[in-house]
DNA sequence: GCATGTTTTATCCGATCGTATCATTTTAGA
DNA sequence: TCTAAAATGATACGATCGGATAAAACATGC
């Protein structure tokens, strides 16, 4: 019967897969290392799990949840929002969100670059249907005048999401060669702010986006 | 002796080993797989490279010299360069290598992930060089007012990296959600626009990068 | 054409991988 | 307290890994 006890060692088992799987990606973790980790034996994977390949699933849907949560955060307070306040919105819980479980988008990245049924699975899953929505709201944005129309939406979308992510998955390269640490709260929000420097600049009506009053309120 | 044999054999393993290496990183690959791949038998690597360890370095050091002569193209106009013009020469030179060789920038993403002492040694041999100077770089152009000056140059470095490499890294993603191939050249010179429209933008003195003109000479 | 050093091939080894099996311990309900 | 189910632990197996070794094939200089 359930107890708890059992919710307790299949969440330990996955949030060591989180961190495993998002430190060396699926080929370069062992179940062995997963369990070391979460401090349990390695045969009780199998009792929770089906394989190595149901844990990473259930590491990818456990962080897109997360992800989703972050990101509609504010969504009843959309409607009330213009078209830029709700891009200003919905980057700022995207970034912070990236910042606090980079797990997901190194996971991701290790995955997309080579055919694998795993990949068919995490495409169908959760990247196109991800990125067919984020790309339809870019294109949204640059309709209303939010983000700059003389880019191809693709291209705008891709280079949002790379730009928003990649910080966070070199962290230990910046913080080892600039002393840097971009997980702390004050650069997270320096991040956002420079993301939305870029990308709103100027918008259609002339209005400006601006870095500096945006710091102010941390 | 030398012969040309060897070179051949050598080369035909390092170029599989960039492609291998590329496609599922080092903890994923495996020398049979790049054995295989160069048509030679798995044991041979051994005699040409120390190990599986120093064949993963070779590929970095070649990858990095053709990055670097591909970026250094055309250094002896750059003194009558101004210098928006050396940052769309160098963007547009990087971002054709990056879509030519996409593994390096997969390769370094793949390990800047976790500790290793291969990281250690892609640090200290490629990416800090790299970095150290692409940052110094940034902060002249926003100096210069080429680059937006009210984005730290370290958060503008990395976003612009990330923005350039990102889109080649998840090429058969966007190939199978968007039936868009990114390395075909006239969306390579695209996204070289985008990028530099993005980031130029409006130059302090009030210069617009124009997108529509740099797409018609190609 | 023979001897010599170079390159390739054919195996082998110890370690580790994912997974399966089964005994043991723990828990919940009567 | 006893029993059945749930959960965990210990162990084994076949496959594959990186690396090592020695024999075979090769090219080259004489």
């Amino acid at each position: 019967m359930s107890t708890g006890l059992e919710l307790d060692t299949r969440s330990k088992l996955l949030k060591a897969a989180v961190t495993v799987f998002g430190k060396v990606g699926y080929a370069g973790a062992s179940v062995r290392q997963i369990a070391d980790l979460a401090g349990v034996n390695h045969g009780s994977i199998r009792y929770h799990y089906a394989s190595k390949r149901d844990l990473w699933c259930a590491c990818i849907t456990y962080l897109s949840g997360l992800m989703d949560e972050a990101v509609h955060k504010d969504e009843a307070q959309w409607a009330s929002m213009t078209p830029r306040e709700r891009i200003i919105n919905v980057t700022g819980h995207y970034v912070r969100f990236n910042a606090k479980y980079p797990e997901l988008h190194r996971i991701v990245t290790f995955e997309t670059i080579h055919e694998s049924e795993r990949l068919d699975w995490l495409n169908e899953n959760f990247i196109r249907p991800f990125s067919g929505r984020a790309v339809a709201s870019v294109a949204l944005a640059q309709e209303q005048g939010v983000y700059p129309n003389n880019i191809p939406a693709l291209h705008l979308h891709y280079i949002n999401v790379a730009a928003t992510t990649s910080i966070f998955m070199v962290a230990s390269e910046i913080q080892k060669n600039f002393g840097v640490d971009v997980f702390d709260e004050a650069e997270v929000e320096r991040h956002i702010d420079a993301i939305l420097s870029l990308f709103l600049g100027v918008s259609e009506t002339g209005e400006k986006y601006d870095f500096t009053k945006m710091l102010a309120p941390k």
